[in-house]
DNA sequence: TCTCCTTTTTAGAATCATTCTAATTTTTGG
DNA sequence: CCAAAAATTAGAATGATTCTAAAAAGGAGA
C-alpha cells in the first residue's frame, strides 16, 4: 500500500460524509499539494477493487465513496441526501431463498429526510 | 402520452431485459426508422420522473432501465449480469424500524451466477 | 551503493454517455 | 383555422472518468 492509497483510505474511512473524489482530491491536497486528481481515481479505484471501500452510485448523482463497515444508505427523495441506517442484516435470510451464498448486497431506502419533510 | 413516449414504455414492460438506452433505441427504430437518441432519452428520462420506469444506475456499467414491477436484483460479480429476484416485501419493517414511511427501495444482491460458477 | 525491473504518479488528451440549445415540427384547445 | 404549448430534432457541449506515454519512485539482489 502506498503512501497516497493509505491517506486516502484514511479520508475515505475518517470522514462522517460520502465523499465524491473531488473532495477527497481537495482533502489530500492540504496534506500533499502536489497530488494529481488522476491519482486519487486511481487509488480509489484500487481500494475499491481491493473491496476497501465501497463505490456509491446513485442515480443522477456523481459517484461517492463509503467505508466498508456495514450499514445501509436512506436516500431523499426531494434533495438526494445520502444517510447511514443501521438495518438488521439479511444476508441469511438471502441466502436462504436464493440457495446458495451472495457476496453481500446493497440496500437503499428512498424517503423524504427530515429537512425536506418541513 | 406521446406515440413515442407510450412506445417506449411498452419496449421496456415487454423486455425481458434490463435495456440500455441504446438497445431501446435501436428496437424503437425498427417500428419507427425516423426516431432520433435525443427524443429516447427525453421520454425514458420522463417515465422515470413519472416513476413509470425504473433506472437501474449500477456501477461500471451503463444505465439500464426496467419496469416497475417490485422486485429485487441479482448482479454478479464476475460479468455482472443482472437478474431478477423476488424476495419478500419489506417496506413495513424498514418502516417500522426507520419510524416514518418510506417511498420505496432498492435491494441489490451480488452473487455469483451459475454460468460464472462453472 | 549501484543497477535493473516493477510500480506509481503525472500531465494532458481522449472518451463517451448524457444533457443542452435553438430551431422545427406536431399537437392541442378555442 | 389559428395561436400557444409541447415534442422532436440535429448537433454542439458537457464533464466525470479513463487512457496514454513519459517521468519518478520503490524494491530486490549483488
Amino acid at each position: 500500500m502506498t503512501k497516497y492509497e493509505a491517506k486516502i483510505l484514511d479520508i475515505i474511512n475518517t470522514s462522517q460524509k460520502h465523499m465524491t473524489i473531488d473532495e477527497i482530491y481537495n482533502t489530500l491536497k492540504q496534506d500533499e499539494p502536489k497530488v494529481v486528481l488522476a491519482t486519487v481515481y486511481n487509488n480509489v479505484n484500487k481500494l475499491v477493487s481491493n473491496r476497501q471501500v465501497i463505490k456509491l452510485s446513485i442515480e443522477g448523482q456523481i459517484d461517492r465513496y463509503d467505508k466498508v463497515t456495514k450499514h445501509d444508505h436512506l436516500i431523499c427523495s426531494v434533495c438526494g441526501k445520502i444517510s447511514d441506517f443501521y438495518f438488521s442484516d439479511l444476508t441469511s435470510k438471502l441466502e436462504k431463498e436464493l440457495g446458495g451464498v451472495i457476496d453481500g448486497y446493497d440496500l437503499r431506502i428512498r424517503y423524504v429526510c427530515p429537512d425536506c419533510k418541513k
